[in-house]
DNA sequence: ACAATTTGGTTGACGTGTCAACCATTCTTT
DNA sequence: AAAGAATGGTTGACACGTCAACCAAATTGT
């Protein structure tokens, strides 16, 4: 082996400074893992994936509310919740007193296949922070913090 | 104000400590904005602007050189710089010796959006880091670096 | 009680990302 | 010099994300 940046060099430097740059890059790896480890493991998109993990951890919620922790779009929230249920992995049923509010909560088989995976997961989640300290763990979360605050606006121009 | 955790709280703690989740949607919230951002002012997309960007920085290139530095799709870069190219924002020519490397470089029209971007996009980046000592932003990058090399790993099952 | 607004969810259209197959050219090996 | 492998780039098919329009139910204001 020869060498291990793959990265020419003449790039190097410029962008490396860029932090939404190297942010994107980095999420992208870790989303490709990800994508790829479920895959192998289970016919799970990672969408699929959070969603069901999402809705363990909280026993029973709604579309919405997804919605409103995730971030990610309404339509696909719908679609995903779909095809989970056709997968038989997740049971919908009319909340009570409302006729629109949809409960969702996982099904025998979803909280399986949720255990199931979340063990890997968990193995990968300790594989990727294996070398922060604690203080770089919560360093690195305060940082995120900050950028998701800033990333309210919208202006940069004027 | 009465609260500044927007985020429904039953799901704030299990999932904040996820890592690549938090990083996933930071991701995503900072990409929305320089989207906005960049439609706002011109008719780039993201990744226009990240080969635009690119190209800026070592004045000539080739698409591959691009792709072993993004790691965006080869395909995807294909298309990018075709529609840079059609945009009159890139010249493409032979590279001479050969017959198949296309050297790439911002044309005049190219360069002066560059500028005028880059001024904008200079000021996001200033925003988003306002509250970062360069300590910290250190600590940022480093923390992506370690996360980048973790990624290469593709088993945690067995 | 009524209209106006908000909320929960679905759908269609469209753009972007991703994968794999492919072709022509160049490099390596023999 | 020919065969095989590697490289640079293009294309097509398809999955996924994103936007906006839309509908029905629920809430608010008068």
């Amino acid at each position: 082996m020869q060498s291990q940046t793959p990265e020419s060099d003449r790039f190097a430097s410029e962008f490396r400074a860029i932090i939404t740059y190297r942010l994107a890059k980095t999420t992208n790896l870790l989303n490709a893992q990800a994508a790829h480890v479920l895959r192998k493991n289970s016919s799970l998109s990672l969408t699929e994936w959070r969603v069901i993990s999402l809705i363990n951890a909280v026993d029973e919620t709604t579309a919405s509310e997804i919605v409103k922790t995730t971030f990610i779009d309404k339509g696909q929230i719908s679609r995903t919740v779909r095809s989970l249920a056709n997968k038989g992995l997740l049971l919908v049923k009319q909340r009570k007193g409302s006729r629109r509010q949809m409960e969702l909560r996982l099904s025998t088989d979803g909280k399986a296949l949720y255990r199931r995976i979340v063990a890997i997961m968990t193995n990968r989640q300790r594989h990727l922070t294996r070398e922060f300290t604690s203080e770089e763990l919560a360093a690195f979360h305060s940082a995120l913090d900050k950028l998701e605050r800033a990333s309210k606006m919208r202006d940069f121009d004027g």
